[in-house]
DNA sequence: ATTTAAGCGAGACGGTACGTCTCGTCTTGAA
DNA sequence: TTCAAGACGAGACGTACCGTCTCGCTTAAAT
């Protein structure tokens, strides 16, 4: 396969990490509300239109900043030998990402301007969400090749349920997400009771 | 004690109303993005300033405009005989609010803003967000009290599983919440087994 | 007759005089070509849609700023007696005032503009050109009145020497426009012979 | 002293024309306000860094393809027998130069340039005024020697004014340079009286 | 009845950021 | 060394809204 030519003036890469980094920055200063586009440009020594040029919003530039500064990714492949297991280990990978605060601000942010921008939640559905549904699928497939995987609910509707309860915490209580929360998930989804005496006295989630 | 009387002016009724209608029907044909103050004020016919008089931003502007107009509230008074029933009609009260698209893409915006704009997001969840988990801890307790609520996961966990879930569907995937996902959280939480053989067809949600 | 009725704040003065003035400021310090509308409103401190509001280019600022600040007027009604006296007040009245720096610059920048904005050269024909045109025919009527107005040129065609004259040292040759050539103006149109004999040491015009 | 040859690529004619005539044509259809170096590259499929590499500005490359194309020369080495009559051929060869639209049009974007850009306008002076002024007193010199030459005004002012009037038509009245402006102008510059009962109905210039 | 004190529609104000345009320069590979 | 292509840093454009302000005019309660 051939490649495309290039012609004129390569990309610069400089001024992209450039860009990248100083998103990451200003975001992480003056919150996403505050954030422009030419202050970014500012910080990162560039022109407006060389941002424009590569980025069609400032979401999408934070969506690959945050993909290649932070790294968003999840692993998956490891076997842990039982559904529950695996799915433990999931739900451990994302609760440390999602309780770094840089990082759950930036994913606050790419949601909401995915709800306000359609065409970048488009982007951010195709981009995050689903690759992050996809990896979630490598464990219930693998669940099912062994035998394990419960009937119901159908891996669609864990996925709601888990990546729900976890944005949820995100989004909207702002709880850290936590060993507990992990526990009782995997105990509902697995459908093993958990024991009733095991008591988790660091935080009594409400009530 | 009496109540401090006015003085000057009273607030006029007409044009709050006439400023909550605005706001809805502008959001509704424009989308969040593109609605204004200015917007508002002009569709209805009062200056910028009554705005701003009286509401702190537009976001706060549409909370009051969907409680007012579109009556976000589920009624949980009602006792269905047991926790699962209980909360199935809750789920279904839910589903029948989030499946209507313009209350969706209200809760969408609400939820996008409250994120983006820290002293709004305060507000959303004390007098949105919260309200709606004191309706389903009036269920839990009532559950309590009847005998048949689950050791785990306590009903804090219970409203993160229920509110993610559908506020997930809301905002990631953009699927209808459906009677399936309910009788699958349903069964979930009551530790009841659903009957392998239920065959739901209208949705196979993926795979 | 009645006065258009105000409403809303009214226009502030105090702003835009502050316009005019760092009008006239900046394109002395920076000359007409690095004149921004930009520059205007910092210098006046003052938003940028003031001007836009109250002006349609900087060329159209410019002109009013001449007008109020700079007096560009030239005064006709004064009877010199004869027609070659009104004439040749006329001329030194606009030498005057063409041969001081500022205004000179100013002018070549306002018919500069005039040739490359249509919409401000229809504007500058009727607020200035036109005027001033107006002005040299109350001389030619006045000389008409008092039968010492030559047959020929019509006073239309003494209008485009007489102003052609002056303008076309201000564009081309960047002379100022002396006693002699007025001498020689005067003498043209009112066909008096100059006196062979005369001499003007103190610029000998070209060769 | 040999010439220092070239080395490496030679200046392509064919890009040259093309960026001549591509600036022409553009200027006519769009205005010179809205004429730029990237439209023009890009109307005569050159890169923009061939039009820097050998033009100072858009003006000068406009001044160069009008002399290329447009032949800006007025003839003057007949000899007509008369100071007049050398004269009134002069002014017919400006004024049919000058009745011609893209031609005017491209006067006084030249001539506007000259006073925006000083750069430029030392050019122009020097390539273009200044060479037409030479030409007239190839006809004054004639008449100096033919000894038909009045003694006032001397020659510069009658550059002045002729120039100045037919220049005056073109920037600020817009009318046509005509017969009857040139009768009148050679009338005058050569003292003989213009019979008053002639009469030019074609264009009676104002009152 | 007059006065006082808001609230009202209107719209100008100082600001800020937008996304676009064009400038003049730089960096490729090909001619 | 020039050429076409096109990315680059720079910075002004004209627009859109922000949230505030200043008008004259209601509208009531307090005088």
């Amino acid at each position: 396969m051939t490649e495309a030519r290039s012609l004129g003036r390569p990309r610069s890469e400089a001024s992209r990490q450039a860009i990248l980094t100083a998103a990451l920055e200003l975001v992480a200063k003056t919150g996403y509300a505050r954030l422009t586009i030419e202050g970014i440009a500012a910080r990162a020594r560039v022109g407006k239109q060389t941002i424009y040029r590569w980025w069609p919003s400032k979401a999408d530039l934070l969506l690959e900043a945050g993909a290649a500064k932070a790294d968003f990714s999840v692993p998956v492949s490891d076997d842990h030998g039982s559904y529950g297991a695996d799915l433990r280990a999931f739900l451990q990978a994302s609760y440390l990402l999602s309780n770094r605060p840089e990082i759950a601000n930036l994913l606050r942010s790419l949601m909401a301007e995915a709800q306000i921008n359609p065409a970048f939640g488009v982007r951010f559905r195709e981009l995050f969400l689903e690759r992050r549904r996809e990896a979630l699928f490598v464990i219930t497939d693998r669940a099912r090749q062994r035998g394990d995987l419960p009937g119901r609910p159908d891996p669609g509707v864990v996925a709601d349920i888990v990546f729900g309860t976890i944005w949820y915490r995100v989004l909207a209580t702002r709880q850290p997400f936590d060993t507990r929360l992990a526990d009782d998930l995997v105990a509902l989804l697995t459908h093993d009771q958990v024991l009733e005496e095991m008591v988790y006295p660091e935080m009594l989630n409400h009530r």
